[in-house]
DNA sequence: TAGTATAGTAAACGATCGTTTACTTGTCAA
DNA sequence: TTGACAAGTAAACGATCGTTTACTATACTA
């Protein structure tokens, strides 16, 4: 019962992943699941509701992803509580976990291109895009850099520039992955390392 | 008559910019230019021509862009011919060019952000959307950095990997565009002129 | 001035859309 | 053993899809 609840999100999401929700039909769905179209009724209430679940489902993933690797709940909170222990060598290893998250979680891949796919159609689909792999990321490393640099960990620079040159090649080796590259992994590590030894005071 | 015709190609091409081809009628191009549907198959066969029409269209601004921008038509050239004056400055230009041109140009604009949400659907658009501003660009730019380096105008170093790290701000910074975010160009003319000073021989 | 494309409308076509209904089956607790 | 519930099918619903047809008004051309 369950299950099938399951693979209809998976499968779902498979499809939207490549099509967009648009251009994905209850029939689409329901074939390539093998059952007829009126089951998957049994367990969403309608299209919208698989993707909605898609959505929820996400946040949690997403919520103990952060959890596990040490990132505060309030990504911008005003006071040091979740940043104490912040270093370069976590820093990196938080970037590449990133990146394997972003390119190979069976869940996160296909539901980062899904919203890559929704992002202009709506205020609300467009920030969350961008909360989860385009600004938002920017914005959580320069985070990151402000308390290096207060630390004397870092050299002094534009937090919010050196964000966006750190975080760069993150973005762009994903969507080269996107298009069958691979090796991404490695020229990752060596721009991290690049950065960090230019960086490192 | 043509200019029907074309009002048909931007205000359709607006629309599939936004929602995707599939999740975009030909009612709603319609119902957007102020005429019934019955009037477009009087300047395009049917839908996928009108979305064919916007492809050959880009080529055709992208070409004319190229030569303008001394870009030789033959990118993978086995010879030098067409690449005898790049340098720097030439580079630093025209990567400011595309910047501004894949944000701002009123049909360059809309037509990537169009085939980022038809990449997945097919290895044909997926192909076209790397090409254009995802691997292809990269490509490019290590073709320019063996140039430089076999002059003696750059530092040694693996001219793939630095090109990923070379081009992947202003990929990144296309997308925070998307999502509203402006200063993109100062950032963008730090992150070249940064690279320049660490790379320049 | 008569004839002919051109560019538009309104209506209809069959197909498919998301969703609902009526019905069948299997499972498990009372 | 019976009865309720869960999970499925098949068929139909009205709406909308992309496309075609028949027709009208306008403008140029012989």
């Amino acid at each position: 019962m369950n299950d099938t609840k399951e693979r209809i999100l998976t499968t779902a999401l498979a499809l939207f992943a490549r099509d967009g929700y648009e251009a994905v039909s209850v029939s689409d769905i329901a074939k390539a699941l093998g059952i007829t179209k009126g089951a998957l009724y049994k367990h969403y209430k309608n299209k919208r509701d698989i993707f909605d679940s898609m959505l929820l489902r996400m946040l949690e993933l997403d919520a103990g992803a952060a959890r596990q690797n040490g990132v505060p709940e309030q990504r911008l909170a005003e006071d040091d509580r979740g940043y104490d222990e912040v270093n370069w060598a976590g820093l990196r290893q938080f970037t590449l976990a990133q990146f394997r998250f972003w390119t190979e979680d069976a869940f996160a891949c296909p539901l980062r291109r899904m919203l890559s796919l929704e992002q202009y159609r709506s205020e609300e689909m467009g920030k969350l895009y961008q909360d989860m792999v385009v600004s938002g990321p920017v914005r959580y490393t320069a985070d990151i850099f402000r308390r290096l640099m207060a630390r004397g960990c870092m050299k002094r620079g534009d937090a919010d520039t050196l964000a966006a040159q750190f975080y760069a090649p993150m973005f762009l080796l994903i969507a080269m992955a996107d298009g069958g590259a691979d090796g991404g992994l490695s020229v990752l590590e060596d721009s991290i390392d690049s950065f960090i030894g230019r960086w490192q005071a």
